[in-house]
DNA sequence: TAATTGCTTTTTATAATAATAAACATATGC
DNA sequence: GCATATGTTTATTATTATAAAAAGCAATTA
C-alpha cells in the first residue's frame, strides 16, 4: 500500500536487460552509475539489487556485482496499471463535463468518478479543486463536489471574455515589426488555409486542428501567463464542441476558412480597427458555433 | 485517525445544554427533530445520545430519553484546535507568499508548510493545486511544489492583464442606461474620493481599501465568471503591496484620489475614448506603484 | 399510517504508511 | 590520500485504510 512502486519495476525491468548485455560473471557498475543511467534514486536501484541477490541473479559481495546467470523470463516483473497523473485527467474529465454526460447541477461522487476514470480519489480531488477555478464545479460546503457544468451562461462568458482576450492580442499584433516570425507563421498559415480550402469536401474533419493553430499562433505574440492559461481552458472547450455538432461541418468549415483568410488579410494591414473588426466577426460565428453545438447536445434544453 | 470529531463535540456540547433546559424526568425530543435543530445528521445525534446514556445523564428506552440528572461541567467535551479550511488558507498563504519570505524558485514542503499554516497536509496540496491554475506555483515532475512566487515578471503580465479586463469593463460602463444602477454609484464614490482628500494627512490609510472598492464597482458591470475570478486574485495581490511600501504613502495616495476623480469625470462623459484614457493613466501609475513595491521587499532585487 | 428508531450503505477527510529521494557517514581501492 | 563507492539515516510524497458523518432503507410503535 501507500504509493505505487512503478519507478522500482520499471527499473528492476530495465536492469534485467543490463544483465543480459553483460557476460556470465562479468560485474556491474556502480550503484551512483546505475541509478544515473536509469534515472532514478540510488535508494530503487539499491532495492533492486537487493532482489537480484535474493534471486539468485547476482551475487551482491562489498561492491562486486557478479552476475550469476541469464535472465529468465520470469524474473520480469509485472507493471501494475498505471493511474493516470492530473495532467492526463484534464483531458478524460473536460472530455466527460463537455459531453454532458451529466447534467449541470449535480453533486459529483468523488470515490465512484475516481474508480471510473482510474485515478486515485485525491488525485481527483486535487484536479476538482483546481478546476473550481473556472467555476467549472464548486465545493458544497460540508465537503463533496457540485458540477455547474457547461451551461448556456457559461458558454456566453467564456466566449466574451475569449474575445476580450483576442482583441487585446490583435492589438499587439498588428504593432509589431515587419520580421517578428508572427508574419512568416501568418504565411505558412494561409497556405494551410488555401491548401485545406481546395480539399474541403474530403478533410473538412481537419480545420478543428487548424483553427486552434490559427487562434494559438495569434495570442501567442502575447506572453502572459494569465491569457495562456485561459487559452488552454478555451481551446480544449471549442475543441471538443468541435466534435459534436455535425450538422453542416463542410459548410461550416469552409465558411470559418473565409473568415480566417479575410482575418489574416486585416492583420497584415497593420490598421487596429480593420483588424479588430475582422476578428469580432470571426468569434462572433464561433461563438454562435459553440451555442448551437451546446444546444444539440443538451440534456435540459 | 480518519476525519476529526468536531462535528460530533459540537452536537454534543449543544445537546448538553438542550438537557439543562429541561426537568429530571422530562424527555428529549425524536432524533429527527433534535438532528434538524443542531444541523447534524441523525447519525451524530445518535452517537451522542449512546454517550449520554453511557454517562447516565438521560435512560434510553426504546423512544424514550428520559433525562436522569443535571450536566456537570466535566461532561461537556474539549473542542479539537480546528484547522483552518481551504478559503481561509487562501489568505494565510497568499500574504506569506505577497510578502515574500521566500524567494522564488524555493521547493514549498507540504508536510511542513501544512503544520505552520495549521491545515492538513492534503488540504495544502489541494490549495497548490489550484493556486498553480495562476502560476505563483508549480508542479514538479515527480512529485512536489516550486514556488514560481512574485516575480517583476508576475507583476507585470498581473498588471497588464487587469489593464486587458478593466478596458473591456470602462467600454460597457460608458454604454450603460443614465438610470444604471452604477452611475449612483459612482457619484457616492465620488464623494467618498473627495471626503478622504480632505482628511488625507490623517487618513491616507483609508485609500487601500477606496481603491478596491472603486475598482470593484467598475468591474462589476461585466458579469463574467473569469473576470471575477481573476479580480479576486488581482485586488489581493494590490491589496498586499499597498500595505508595505511606505514611501511618499501620502502623496502618492493622493494624487491616486485625483486620478480617481478624473477617471469618474472621463466615464461620465460616455465618450469611450476619453474614459478609455483616464483609465489607462491610472492603471499604469498603479503598476508603476506595485513595480515600487515590489522592488522595496524583494529579496533578490 | 405517520413518525420514530434500528441498521446498512455511501461517502468524505484524515492519519498511517510504503515508496522514493536526498543527505550524510563510513569504507574501499587505486 | 583522495576520489569514488557503499551503508545508513532522514525527509518527503502518493496512496491506502479507516473513522466520522451523511443518507437511505427497513422495521417498529404510538
Amino acid at each position: 500500500m501507500a504509493r505505487n512502486n512503478t519507478r522500482f519495476i520499471e527499473a528492476h525491468n530495465k536492469l534485467l536487460t543490463i544483465c543480459d548485455k553483460t557476460e556470465i560473471g562479468g560485474t556491474l557498475q556502480s550503484e551512483n552509475v546505475l541509478a544515473a543511467d536509469l534515472g532514478v534514486s540510488r535508494t530503487v536501484i539499491r532495492s533492486v539489487l537487493a532482489r537480484f541477490d535474493d534471486i539468485g541473479l547476482i551475487a551482491l559481495d562489498g561492491r562486486e556485482k557478479a552476475i550469476q546467470r541469464r535472465t529468465r523470463a520470469a524474473d520480469r516483473l509485472e507493471k501494475p496499471a498505471t493511474l493516470l497523473t492530473i495532467e492526463e485527467l484534464e483531458g478524460r474529465f473536460l472530455d466527460w463535463v463537455l459531453r454532458m454526460d451529466v447534467p449541470p447541477g449535480t453533486a459529483l461522487n468523488v470515490a465512484q468518478l475516481a474508480k471510473e476514470f482510474g485515478v486515485a480519489p485525491h488525485t481527483l480531488q486535487e484536479f476538482l479543486s483546481s478546476l473550481s477555478r473556472f467555476g467549472i464545479v464548486v465545493r458544497r460546503p460540508r465537503g463533496g463536489w457540485v458540477l455547474h457544468g457547461f451551461t448556456k451562461e457559461y458558454a456566453l462568458e467564456l466566449s466574451d471574455f475569449r474575445t476580450v482576450l483576442e482583441l487585446n492580442s490583435v492589438q499587439h499584433l498588428v504593432a509589431l515589426a515587419p520580421d517578428h516570425p508572427i508574419w512568416a507563421r501568418l504565411d505558412v498559415l494561409e497556405q494551410a488555409h488555401l491548401a485545406l480550402l481546395e480539399r474541403i469536401d474530403r478533410d473538412y474533419h481537419d480545420f478543428s486542428v487548424l483553427d486552434e493553430t490559427f487562434h494559438e499562433a495569434i495570442n501567442s505574440v502575447v506572453t502572459n501567463r494569465f491569457v495562456k492559461e485561459f487559452q488552454k481552458v478555451i481551446s480544449l472547450v471549442f475543441h471538443y464542441h468541435f466534435q459534436w455538432n455535425k450538422a453542416d461541418e463542410r459548410t461550416r468549415n469552409a465558411d470559418a476558412i473565409q473568415e480566417h483568410l479575410a482575418y489574416i488579410d486585416a492583420l497584415r494591414s497593420r490598421d487596429v480597427g480593420r483588424a479588430q473588426a475582422a476578428a469580432l466577426r470571426h468569434l462572433a460565428t464561433s461563438k454562435q458555433t459553440l451555442l448551437n453545438a451546446l444546444q444539440a447536445n443538451s440534456h435540459t434544453l
